[in-house]
DNA sequence: CTGATATTCAACCATTTGGTTGACGGTTTG
DNA sequence: CAAACCGTCAACCAAATGGTTGAATATCAG
């Protein structure tokens, strides 16, 4: 569906780019000195910048010979919101799911929690 | 840094993989009924479930032959969290560019925070 | 046992990603 | 003007992603 979220987590998806913004919250920065502390290339932060800067993160002012990358952290609100609201469901569900348990099942532990122990035991036996 | 941020967004930075967490919000489901929403192949949505619990943001138990997918909201917590100290990060920093501008423009001019907050503004100038 | 159902695996394909290097176009500076 | 600096572009590479199809593996139902 929405192609700005695609790009918003595919950019945070990345330790490199992710420190990037994190030092950008400090202080705008030229490229240059944006790519100082890494070892790699410079065209590399440069690509690093470009996907940030399509996400929507950041922003590049190009003033004479020196471009300063700034950060745009409203463009983090799509995200923000996204994983929010998901959290608010999932809260909403929980309790929908207590009240299931306290309404429906009555007062009966232990038949209400060997349900909730098969469903929520035997994890992680995938690998 | 953290591997595993890496995996949370990159599994979050497809529309696909969020509309089946969405889904799972309600009801824990099987690969099959995850699948049936959309129009790719089942081996596809089996692929985006491995993901999506490679990511730990969801788990597979395995009952018979049907295989239950459950939502690990856990997981998310990595990035909620990255997210929002990076929002409170941000804040604190706006906090400081307000008792700036209160303190240098006008309000309580004392000289020992006036070389504190010069040294904040600077970076507002750097052209 | 036979057949249907549920899910993954394997091979393949096109596209994207994250990195490199070298050359190039603007912009200062000496 | 000439040289140094800032940053991107182009071509290339290896690996990952997102999808397909067809075969394979379990499990259930009759």
């Amino acid at each position: 569906m929405s192609v700005s979220l695609d790009l918003v987590f595919a950019a945070l998806a990345d330790g490199t780019r992710r420190q990037i913004l994190t030092m950008l919250l400090e202080d705008d920065m030229a490229v240059t000195d944006v790519a100082e502390p890494f070892e790699m290339s410079l065209a590399a932060i440069s690509k690093h910048l470009g996907i940030l800067t399509r996400a929507g993160l950041i922003s590049q002012d190009k003033r004479g010979r020196v471009k300063w990358c700034k950060l745009e952290p409203q463009a983090m609100r799509d995200a923000i919101v996204w994983i929010e609201s998901f959290g608010q469901l999932e809260a909403l569900n929980l309790d929908a799911f207590e009240k299931f348990l306290d309404e429906e099942l009555g007062n009966y532990p232990e038949s209400s929690r060997s349900v909730a122990a098969q469903q929520h035991g035997e994890r992680y036996d995938g690998q």
